[in-house]
Parts: structure tokens; C-alpha cells; sequence
DNA sequence: TTGAAAGCGTTACCAC
DNA sequence: GTGGTAACGCTTTCAA
């Protein structure tokens, strides 16, 4: 447990050179059996640790990596962290976490901030909407949930469109036509391409865009809300609800609950990404899942597939899309 | 955004030595007004970022934080890393987040990783039941949450002894005799202070306490329900439930919406800590809550603060105890 | 197979 | 005020 003994210490206590001791630690070269054994025995009885920054001066790799998050008290954020991290530790990389509050200034905070020169690498949730920002990234980058187009940069992203347009099918397949969509705002391909989804499914259905049914606010519970209590004020309300996000989706039961509505019975609600109350309200509500815990892992692991690959011919951008998955409960009510 | 200019670059490109360039980031000692005003700009020009690693090897210091949590996924500890961070953040720190899955072996793994090393302190919620543990530190630590005794750390908890009794007694005094308590295991002081309270109000009214009206399982959401659902189950079944923490309370709420049983109506519940199900269902379930937040800055203020005590004389550990508030809502029965 | 020594990018001490 | 330089703890040539 102590911290003080240097890899001096220990070459001097198992009277080799400091060299020797570094070899068989780093078991690169080769060292004789017996010089091995006597060496680590010595680093045992001395409860060595090796300072992992001396080394990281030398060799410029620090095996720590950061994943920057805009909240980290979002859940579904903390699932991305936590299967970025679970595979980041088996591989053996130290994981930072960082959270942005969704600013582009802490964002940059973080980007100026000599921490980002401690780390090999990066999953990053960005704030930034200009591919500028991210084109000047010095280093291996994975980019999650939201993707810049043209910032040349891998990407984990999850199907937004098929999700919403499936989501949207599903409603006007019960009957539904007055369909209403309670979303964040168009800054990153997930808010647009969940409304574009949304519109090509009534499109495709002949049903006509209502610009009331259309709310853009953030991607916080309030705006599900506050959007449900204005929407149910219209002359002629929505009879299906499509909330675009988790936390969207808990405001909008909520309001629902609060206007002593019936989700299922008064009016059909149907969220994108699983959460607390979706799952526990008769009946449940449906729900595009996304695979988010994957989407951490999947990160992970192209970010550090990226860092072995010595051959640094930058490749061109690698885009993966992760399918997401309809689950059907009771919340849409059958109109025939 | 480049990340291999050094502070030689800049002394060259400024016309001076390194050991000015030191002086003039650092601002410890003096330099005069104009070469200070040269190397800033060389420094903008050239867009500098000084690498910490490098000082950290002479300074001893790195200005980064670790905080130790057993699960990244339950909001209470989000809440508690969110104020750790924030602080931090404020006073110069970068933090660490680091999930030990509430682990002995894990959190081994951390204290015995060389990223205990790079840290200056730690904020710690322990996994660890035995005092030994936590007397080797040979870094300040704050103990969050739970405290084992005798460990001569500092740490930051709550008062689960007064909020458990102060649950209990308002059951008792809205006429309730036959009172369950749901709780996890008896490691911590967290759960021996809340079994404590809960024991201490009925003895105090002149209660006799009953073995099976007191369920001890794990903190988890899975334990809070199946314990509800035994507790219904008895021939002569409590009326009144206090559901020890978050996840149990979510628990609960779930196995008595699944047993057609009406909170505040056929059983009375109180929770401890905030949840989303306990403020979503109605009545509003009546909680003990605590400051989650507060528990995270108070505890880096805390270790900040101990670091820059030069004097390093062990002082005595200081306990900080944060008061909770019993928040009454609808779901507490009035028996007469 | 092993050791000596040159760095890595800083800070801090000692001169001037 | 400023510059030179040892030192931090390690890795990695280069010799032996």
C-alpha cells in the first residue's frame, strides 16, 4: 500500500539494474528465469507499484481513456458510461468520466484542460454542432449517440429513424391519425432524424403534418410536461402521443396523470428509450429500446481496436449503426 | 489543439530560458511585466498546453480527485458524484469516477491500481466492512455514506438513526402498531442506524417488535418487492411499511400496484431518499429526505481543504452528519 | 541476458 | 529577475 518505492528500490534490493527490473515488468524482452523470479519476488515483498506517469513520458500512452457525457445524471448516459467502462477496465484501460452539462464552453474546458492530454483516447457524447470542432481532434475519438457529419470521425449511433418511423407506423396501423411528436431540439441527428421519421411515417400514410402537433423543446422531463398540457388544451387534441426521448416521455405521463388521463384509453403513448415510469404505469407504455449499454461497449471497443492499429493511415470515417427494438405494451388503444 | 509543444518550444521562441517560462505559468516568483507579457503571447502563438504528468513528477501533486462509488447506476451516488465533480471542477480538481459493483476485490483492484497514485485524494463509499481497510490509506480520503468506526478517516453521512425513528414514530403517531420494515443488510452503518431508529420508535411507544414485520435482504429494487409481497402474504400482514432506501421503496411501490393493494389506503408506506416512483404515484409517497448533493460538495470541500493543510499533524478524524427532513405526503393512513 | 546512460517535460534550487 | 541544471521515475537504445 505505500507509494514510495521507486523501481530503484527494488533493482538495488534484488542487486540487478533498473533495466532489468523495467524488462520484467514489461516481460517485452527476455530475461532469464531465475533474474524473473528473484525480481518479482522482490517487487512483492516491497508492495512495488510502478508509476505509470513516469512511464507514460516515455511512452506517450497514458492506458487511460475518457468518456465526456453532456449529464451524468441521465440514465441512459450512465449506461453508455458504464458499458464504455466495463470494457475499457477488461482491456485494461482507466477510464475518466466527464460530464459537460451539454455545454460547448465546459466542453471545451475539457478539450483545453491538459487532462485531454492524458488520456489515449476518447468516447465522446459531444455539445459542439460545428464539424470544425471535431475535425481538429488530435486524437482517436469515438463519437456516441450524436454524429456530426463531415467531422470524420468514428461513431457509435443507434437507427433514430427507423425507431420513430416504426414508433409513428405503429400508432397509425391502431388508427390513429392525429398524431403528435414531443421532441428535443433539431441540433444533432437525434432530434432530427426521430421527427423526420415521425413526418415520413404520416407521409407515407397519407395523413397531413399539423404544426401543432409538432413540439420542440429540450430534451428535459419538463418539456414532455409542459408539450402534454398544451396539447391536450387544443380544440381538437392529439389521440396518440410519440415522445422522443426518456426523460420527454416521463413528463408527458406525468402531465397525462396529473389531467387524470388514461394512457391506452384517452390517449396512446408510445416514448423512445426505456425508463422508471414507462415500465411501471398499467398499462405499460411501448417503447423504442435502445440498445444502450452497447452502445458503451461497442464504443469502447473501436476506440481501442483504434489505438493498437500502429499503422496510422487515417482510414475513413467507420459509422456503426446499432437497430432498435418496438416493444409493444398497452398504451395504444385500438381505434379499427 | 496540438498537443507536442514544450516548454522548451516556448522558451525558444520567446528568447528565454525554460526555468522562466516555469516562472512566468506558475506565478510563484517574480518576473518582470515585459518578459511575462513575451512568453504569454509565445505561449497563445504556439498554443501551449503544459504537461501536468511531467510536473506532477517533481510537484508530487497531479490536482486530480478520485471519487469511489459501489454503483454508477443508482441516482443516489449520481447525485453524490455530481457534487463531488462539481466542486472540484470549481476549485481546480479533476475527478475520477470509479464503480467498485460494491466489491471488496474491485475496490482492491482500485487501491492497488497505479491510479491510486495519480490521484491526491479520494472520496470513498466504501465497500470494505473492515476497519483495517481503510487505516492503510497512506492518501486523505473522505469516507461518504458509510462509516466504519475506528478507521480514523474523516467522512461525511447522514443522520439514518434520527430520520428512521422520526419515519417510525410519525407511523406510530397516525395510529399504526403493526409497522414492517424493509432494509438491506446490517454491514454499514447505514443499514444497523436505520434498523436502530426504526427498533428504538416502536420500543419508545411501547411497541413489541415482531421478527417477521423486519425484512433484511440487499439494497436492491428486487428485495423491496419480494419482501412487500411476503409481508402481504402473512396471516395477520403490517399496516404500515418503512422501505429503508431508494431502490426498496421503488420496490415496494411496485409489488403493491402488483398486488392491487392502494398506498395510503390499504397500506401505509414511507420510504427513505427520494425516488422517481415515490413522488410519481398518488398519493405522493411521504419520504425521509436527505441531502445527496450536499453529502458529494461537503465531502470534497472536505478533502480539498485537507490538502492544502501543510501541517500535516494527524488530527483527529472528523464525522460531519447531515441532517435529513421527513417530507409527509398522502400516503400514510390516519388509523385514529 | 544484462547494465549504463540518455532521455521524456517539467520544477526547483542555486548562481549570477 | 533570469538562466543553468539536477532531479522526478521510468523506458529504451547501445554496448558488453
Amino acid at each position: 500500500m505505500t507509494c514510495d518505492i521507486t523501481i530503484k528500490d527494488v533493482a538495488k534490493e534484488a542487486n540487478v539494474s533498473v533495466a532489468t527490473v523495467s524488462r520484467v515488468l514489461n516481460g517485452l524482452d527476455r530475461v532469464s528465469d531465475q533474474t524473473r523470479k528473484k525480481v518479482l519476488k522482490v517487487v512483492k515483498e516491497l508492495n512495488y507499484v510502478p508509476n505509470t506517469m513516469a512511464a507514460s513520458m516515455i511512452t506517450k500512452q497514458t492506458q487511460m481513456l475518457a468518456v465526456v457525457v453532456p449529464e451524468i445524471e441521465n440514465p441512459f448516459y450512465t449506461s453508455v458510461i458504464k458499458g464504455t467502462v466495463n470494457v475499457a477496465k477488461e482491456k485494461g484501460y482507466h477510464t475518466f468520466v466527464f460530464s459537460t452539462n451539454d455545454s460547448e464552453s465546459e466542453e471545451d474546458a475539457f478539450f483545453e484542460s491538459s487532462l485531454r492530454r492524458n488520456v489515449d483516447g476518447i468516447v465522446l457524447i459531444g455539445a459542439h454542432k460545428d464539424p470544425e470542432f471535431y475535425q481538429k481532434m488530435n486524437k482517436p475519438v469515438i463519437l456516441v449517440d450524436r454524429y456530426i457529419d463531415g467531422c470524420g470521425l468514428d461513431g457509435v449511433i443507434i437507427d433514430n429513424f427507423g425507431g420513430a418511423y416504426e414508433a409513428t407506423k405503429y400508432l397509425i396501423e391502431y388508427g390513429h391519425r392525429d398524431i403528435a411528436i414531443i421532441t428535443g431540439p433539431q441540433t444533432f441527428n437525434d432530434g432530427t432524424e426521430r421527427h423526420w421519421g415521425y413526418q415520413q411515417a404520416l407521409k407515407d400514410n397519407g395523413i397531413e403534418l399539423v404544426n401543432d402537433y409538432q413540439k420542440h423543446g429540450d430534451w428535459f422531463e419538463n418539456n414532455g410536461y409542459q408539450s402534454t398540457k398544451e396539447l391536450m388544451k387544443l380544440t381538437k387534441p392529439p389521440t396518440a402521443i410519440f415522445a422522443a426521448n426518456n426523460l420527454i416521455c416521463q413528463g408527458t405521463i406525468k402531465a397525462l396523470r396529473d389531467l387524470e388521463l388514461t394512457i391506452g384509453l384517452d390517449v396512446s403513448l408510445v416514448g423512445f428509450d426505456a425508463n422508471d415510469l414507462a415500465e411501471f404505469v398499467k398499462p405499460r407504455v411501448s417503447v423504442v429500446k435502445r440498445p444502450t449499454y452497447e452502445m458503451g461497449t461497442h464504443a469502447a471497443e473501436m476506440l481501442i481496436e483504434k489505438l493498437k492499429q500502429v499503422d496510422k493511415h487515417d482510414s475513413f470515417p467507420k459509422k456503426v449503426t446499432l437497430g432498435v427494438e418496438l416493444l409493444k405494451f398497452g398504451s395504444v388503444k385500438y381505434l379499427g
